[in-house]
DNA sequence: AAATATTTGTCCGTATGTATT
DNA sequence: TAATACATACGGACAAATATT
C-alpha cells in the first residue's frame, strides 16, 4: 500500500498529460494521507517516476497549486497545504450540521432557489405522491470554513413545507427549517452513491476545475412514524469530502 | 431537471473539449434514465447546443461508442446501447454475490494475488492486531455478465485465514471462502465512500479509459459476537455502478 | 418510383494547445 | 527559449445510407 506510486499516463486520451499527473500526485497525497507541510519529491525525481518531462511535471504542479492543494517554495521544494478530507456521515440520524462539526468551521448553508412545481414522476413516487401533485423544491450550497462542500437540491410537499424555502434562508439548515415546520426527528431511508464528472453548474457553485468529480447521493427522508419528508440529493466535491456510513448497532453495540 | 442540458466547455484546462462534451452527453443518458435503444439528438443539434462544433461532436460520440454507451447507424442517428447502472447493495447483510443477482449474470470473482505480509498500522488497528502481525492479503476482480464490476483489496488475520486464498479460487466468492473457515454469518461495520480517477492498475483490470471515475469503499466486516472478520476496500467503475445503502428498519419496518 | 431532406462518415486545410528535446 | 511532432478544435465540402414526400 505503501509503494513508491502506481504510474498513469496514456496520451491521446482527451485528458492532459499535465493534468493526468496532477490528479495522480492529488490522489497519492490523499491516499497516503499526507500531512500538511510534508516536502513532495523533487520535479525531477517525479518526472522520471511518472515517465513525463519535467516540464510536464511543473504544469502538473502549476495546476495542484491553483487549487490550494501543494505550495511550491524556490530553491526549497513543494510542500502539501491541504491533505484530508472531510468526512461527511450518513448514517441514520447524523444531519450535516451535526456531521462536519468538529473538523472544521461549522457549515453554512445558502440558498440559491425555490420554485414551487409539479413534481416528476421519479420523485412523485418517492415522496409518496401521485405525479404533477405540487412540491416545494431548494437548490442549496452548503460551505465548511468558506470551501463549498456540498450542492443539493430538496424536494418536500408543498403544503405542508410551505414556508421550507424562507425558513432555509434563514435559518442557514435545513434540520432547523424542517423544525420550523413541526419535524422534530427525521430517519435516513434508503441512499444511493454514485459518482460522475461535474457539470458547469456544479464546478462553478463548487469551485471545481473541469474534470473534477462530484460524489452523488440520493436519499430519502422519513418521520419515525414513516411519514415522507424530502427527497434529497447532494452532491460532494469529491476531493474535498468523503462519505461515511456507519452500521447503527454492530454485535456489542 | 428536465432542461436542454447544461452546459460544460472551458478550454485550456487539461481536459479536451470532446471530453468533457462525451461526458456531459454520458451523464445525461444516465440522469434522465434513457432506455436502450433510444435516439439522441443528430450530432448538428448537440453541436449547436453545446456550442462546438459537429467534429468536436463527433469525436465525443466516437468515445462513447468505444465505452459501449452508444451505437452509430449511417444515415440513421446515434442510439443509446447501455443506460441503467447496476445497483450494489452495501446494506448490512447483503453479499455482492446476492446484491447484484437478478440484474445480471452471477458475478464470479477472480484472484489476482494472494500474499502473507505484515499488516501496517492503519490495517491493523482496524483489525484490532498489533501493527506488523501477520495478515493475508487478496486482490480480487469481480465481473457481472463478464464486465468487470469492481477490484478489491481484502486484509484478514493470517493465522484464521491461511487459506482464505485458495478457497476464494475455489469458490469464486468471499463470502463462500469465508464460511469455509468458519464464519457462517458476518454484518458490514461502517463504510467509508470516495470517489476518485481510476490509477493505471485499475483502469487495465476494470477495463476503463484514462479520467474514468472509481468509486473507493472502504469497509470493515464484523461476526455477529463483534469479532472482526476483514477489512475490504473496493474500487467500482463508477460509470457502471451505483451503491445502495439501505436502512435497516424505518419507521414502521 | 423518384426526388428531396436528414443524418452519419470522410477528406481537405488551418490555427492553437500539448509534450518532448 | 526555441524547434519539432502530435493532438485538439474549427470551418467547409461532399459522399453514403436512410427517411420522407
Amino acid at each position: 500500500m505503501t509503494q513508491p506510486t502506481p504510474v498513469p499516463v496514456l496520451p491521446g486520451s482527451g485528458v492532459a498529460l499535465w493534468r493526468q499527473i496532477a490528479d495522480a500526485i492529488r490522489s497519492d497525497i490523499v491516499a497516503r494521507d499526507l500531512p500538511k507541510g510534508t516536502a513532495l519529491p523533487p520535479e525531477q525525481a517525479l518526472a522520471l517516476h511518472y515517465g513525463v518531462n519535467r516540464h510536464t511535471v511543473r504544469a502538473a504542479i502549476r495546476a495542484l497549486r491553483e487549487e490550494g492543494i501543494v505550495r511550491a517554495e524556490q530553491g526549497r521544494g513543494t510542500f502539501v497545504e491541504a491533505g484530508k478530507r472531510l468526512s461527511y456521515h450518513l448514517s441514520q440520524r447524523t444531519r450535516l450540521s451535526e456531521s462536519l462539526s468538529g473538523q472544521a468551521g461549522a457549515p453554512s448553508g445558502q440558498l440559491l432557489e425555490e420554485a414551487i412545481e409539479a413534481a416528476d414522476a421519479r420523485v412523485a413516487a418517492a415522496l409518496g405522491l401521485v405525479a404533477g401533485a405540487e412540491i416545494v423544491r431548494l437548490e442549496t450550497v452548503s460551505r465548511a470554513d468558506g470551501v463549498p462542500v456540498s450542492r443539493s437540491t430538496h424536494f418536500a410537499e408543498a403544503h405542508r413545507f410551505h414556508s421550507l424555502g424562507a425558513d432555509f434562508a434563514r435559518l442557514g439548515s435545513i434540520t432547523q427549517a424542517l423544525a420550523a415546520a413541526g419535524v422534530h426527528d427525521y430517519l435516513r431511508g434508503s441512499t444511493t452513491v454514485s459518482a460522475r464528472q461535474a457539470d458547469a453548474e456544479e464546478m462553478q457553485r463548487l469551485e471545481l476545475v473541469p474534470g473534477s468529480i462530484v460524489l452523488v447521493s440520493e436519499g430519502l427522508d422519513v418521520e419515525p412514524d414513516g411519514r415522507v419528508v424530502q427527497v434529497v440529493r447532494s452532491r460532494f466535491a469529491a476531493a474535498r469530502v468523503e462519505l461515511v456510513i456507519a452500521a447503527p448497532k454492530v454485535g456489542r453495540g
